[in-house]
DNA sequence: TCTGGGGTCCTAGGACCC
DNA sequence: TCTGGGGTCCTAGGACCC
């Protein structure tokens, strides 16, 4: 909570379907639905001219078409949408270097970071007023709503009070006034199921919830959620405004136009998404411990497995490996309607030798003997001597058809610790058979 | 033929460690 | 025989956001 409303939220209106009616004429003036156009899509984003006929985003369009058979349903051009969002998000870094993306089509920017003579309501609202005429010229015609305000959440709240082509500016101290009288719902973070718990409670407004002591808001709705609403519907919020933020996962997933029922088959769409996700991690230059699969049954019905690794992989066999494997611990009979891959727990590539360092007292540094023959065996545990595009390593640890590898020698000291497939054509396994004699894991006893 | 895809954050239990 | 506590990591699920 600032003295002066200093925090700015801009929201593109209807921002897919106005690309599209901006590139192509013919739709203006027009309702334009954005979304999957198959049996089972919904909709991404629907013009003002489709929101008269009560189109929603997140509806399916099976329902939109119902509702508006003469809208024109697209599926997206991305490329656009992604090359838009830049151009608003350069100048909205002209008008001040702290920017908070949300989305392609939102952002936070701090205006106290801003080179501005003051932060008056005047000054900000002329800031505002200029910066959406910028928006605009820059994207060829397109429409910003923008709310300024003392913190992000009135900032937010202020965008939704005027839209499309709106601006609203909340003057500091007329925070409660605005607040009190709208619906819990307008909390962020309130969503259905909270809203839900709220009203059986008795709570509707956010006075009401301004009202209650925050034990009983924390009882309700859990500790961190009761502690951030409670101070939410007091107008207290001082988060800042944060430019950089970090991708903590990446993931893939697809629902398909017919349940699938055949395992290879499933199988061989994860192998196809683990590749997605390997190449998208290849291009942030990062790596990811901990692969998770998503399947959505015929019911509906959502379960998750993940497992960890002992190192960050980019390997799309690794992956693929380790997301064939976990769909073995869920029952698909019946089928399923989605399949998704993920990893997170991500690192920068780096970090990886780093991570490599940590693990120097448990295993001492050995000089490590080339097998005279080498072979790549279909999976061969006893196996501890490797060798790879990363040059000789260790077997480190393994799980389910993954075996990690530590990179370290006499000669060449530590090295970076990666996972792959033991099929990888990448890595070849030699030694097999070593520890027949012992019960001795690898990474217990990696001394020859 | 109701119900996308890409994310974030939180909770809760069990394992494990000190 | 009785009986710790805290911290961290991992896993599964759920709510929420755009």
């Amino acid at each position: 909570m600032r003295r002066e409303a200093s925090v700015l939220h801009l929201d593109l209106d209807a921002f897919f379907a106005a690309v599209e009616q901006r590139d192509k004429p013919s739709l203006r003036g027009r309702p334009v639905v954005v979304g999957g156009v198959g049996g089972r899509g919904v909709v991404a984003t629907a013009s003002y001219e489709a929101r008269v006929f009560g189109v929603r985003s997140a509806m399916s369009t099976r329902e939109a078409r119902a509702r508006c058979p003469h809208a024109a349903f697209l599926s997206g051009r991305f490329h656009a949408y992604r090359t838009a969002s830049r151009q608003v998000m350069a100048v909205l870094r002209d008008l001040s270097p702290l920017v908070e993306p949300l989305s392609l089509d939102e952002a936070f920017v701090d205006l106290a970071a801003a080179d501005l003579p003051d932060l008056g309501v005047e000054t900000v609202t002329a800031v505002a007023r200029d910066l959406r005429a910028a928006v605009q010229e820059a994207t060829g015609g397109l429409t910003a709503t923008v709310g300024v305000a003392t913190s992000k959440f009135m900032a937010k709240i202020a965008s939704d009070l005027d839209k499309p082509d709106g601006l609203t500016v909340v003057a500091p101290g007329t925070e409660q006034d605005l607040l009190r009288p709208m619906p819990v719902a307008v909390i962020p973070g309130v969503g259905p199921a909270t809203a839900e718990r709220l009203r059986a409670s008795g709570f509707r407004t956010v006075a009401d919830l301004e009202q209650a002591s925050e034990a009983e808001v924390v009882r309700l709705l859990g500790k961190a959620h009761g502690h951030g609403l409670h101070r939410l519907a007091h107008g207290l919020d001082d988060r800042p405004v944060v430019a950089e933020r970090e991708a903590k996962s990446i993931s893939v997933e697809d629902t398909y136009a017919e349940d699938v029922t055949d395992r290879t088959t499933m199988e061989g769409l994860l192998t196809r998404q683990a590749a997605t996700v390997a190449r998208r991690l290849a291009k942030a230059r990062q790596s990811g411990r901990t692969v998770t699969i998503k399947v959505r049954l015929h019911d509906f019905t959502t379960s998750s497995r993940s497992q960890t690794l002992d190192a960050p992989t980019d390997h799309p066999q690794v992956i693929a490996r380790t997301a064939r494997a976990l769909l073995g611990e869920v029952d698909t009979t019946g089928g399923v309607r989605l399949l998704g891959v993920g990893v997170s727990g991500l690192a920068d590539w780096i970090q990886e030798s780093l991570f490599g360092d940590e693990h120097d007292e448990e295993e001492p540094l050995t000089e490590l003997p080339l097998a005279e023959t080498s072979r790549r065996p279909a999976w061969a545990p006893g196996a501890d001597v490797v060798h790879s595009e990363h040059g000789p390593g260790w077997v480190w640890g393994s799980g389910r058809g993954v075996v990690t590898v530590r990179f370290e020698t006499a000669e060449t000291g530590p090295g970076p610790v990666r996972s792959f497939a033991v099929d990888d054509p990448a890595l070849v396994l030699l030694d097999p058979g070593r520890h027949e004699e012992s019960d001795d894991s690898p990474a217990d006893n990696p001394s020859p």
